[in-house]
DNA sequence: GCCTATTACGTTCCGCGTAAGGATG
DNA sequence: CATCCTTACGCGGAACGTAATAGGC
């Protein structure tokens, strides 16, 4: 098998029309056929019916077909990494940012990093809290820096910052009378998935 | 690219040493040598140094095997899946179950099941109910049967069963007085990632 | 009769092995 | 000097294109 066939039989596949997948991949249209038509031997699986005037997908083409092209997917990405990796980047940082974290200035910091690390690309995406925990849980994202009110089993927590919270109210409010010793106390988390 | 230069160029980045990796891919050690600088020159990254008696990798070269292993991996899983898809099989089904569900008898449903759908691998493990939802969030399972008593904005519940749940105590006891009206009532809950 | 896919055949390119070269411990 | 990787060269096979064949609309 081959990176090369599992290519034209994506053409194929998703033009189900050999002269338009010939012309995709640049190539000649009884290529294309003499290729599938290896490829599905050499799996032992009919992946295309030919009815002479359409072609359609059988039940393990389709299969195969999302298989191929998560493949072809990974082997982009795979090359990618490599030269990324060559040209020193260590990978890219995809860092989900609560609202309060962006209020603190966080954001500033992340441009600090930035500038002393510019061999990672990073990313950043503000969201509210409980999207921002699923975008980590997800793996859409690589880090998350919120307030943490969230529960998951799959993450990890990690505190970068704790900062007091303040209670304003009017001295003529009963519970003015109490000094402050606030202990409800706010916290900036950083959670590894 | 081609899948053959990755196998290629992982034998040599796993046995370190290219005429050993010759011999584990059937092949003479020239071309390996040769293969493997084709695809550096392709990616236009380096990804082993050699240092005339030894051989080593290099960042880039770490990164790409690991990518590069995942993708031989695929490959392997793609030609299974199709081939699986062919046979008439629909795919795997991995069930994770809960204590309460097995004790329950689900397991004679699965069995049924399984008897009814032959196209289907059905594969079953019992854990705890914790584990099981990580098992599931994970994917390494694709459907668990537990008691609802858990938290995941990952996975979809839905309810296949429910069954009283029966609290036995001595008729001395003070509470016992108080007729069943039982308002604690356990379900077995059927999640999908 | 036109469009589309398969089969047949010749050419070209590429991957492979053998042989030779160079470097290191 | 032995080991190990690289470069050089010739061969065989495979992929490609052109041409011819067959089958639907």
């Amino acid at each position: 098998m081959d990176l090369r066939q599992l290519r034209y039989f994506v053409a194929v596949a998703e033009e189900l029309h050999f002269t338009r997948a010939a012309r995709r991949v640049h190539v000649a249209q009884p290529t294309l056929s003499h290729q599938v038509g290896l490829l599905e031997k050499e799996l032992g699986v009919t992946l295309l019916t030919r009815s002479k005037r359409h072609v359609e997908l059988t039940h393990a083409g389709r299969i195969f077909l999302n298989e191929a092209q998560r493949l072809l997917r990974s082997a982009d990405d795979a090359v990618q990494a490599a030269q990324s990796a060559q040209a020193g980047r260590l990978g890219q940082l995809m860092v989900v940012c609560g609202p309060t974290a962006a209020y603190v200035g966080l954001l500033g910091m992340l441009e600090l990093y930035r500038r002393g690390s510019p061999q990672v690309d990073l990313h950043l995406i503000e969201s509210p809290v409980v999207d921002a925990v699923v975008t980590v849980e997800q793996g859409s994202a690589d880090v998350g820096l919120v307030v943490p009110y969230f529960e998951s089993s799959l993450l990890k927590r990690e505190t970068v910052l704790e900062l007091p919270l303040l209670a304003a109210l009017p001295k003529s409010h009963p519970l003015a009378a109490a000094s402050c010793s606030d202990s409800g106390e706010d916290r900036v988390s950083f959670n590894v998935s």
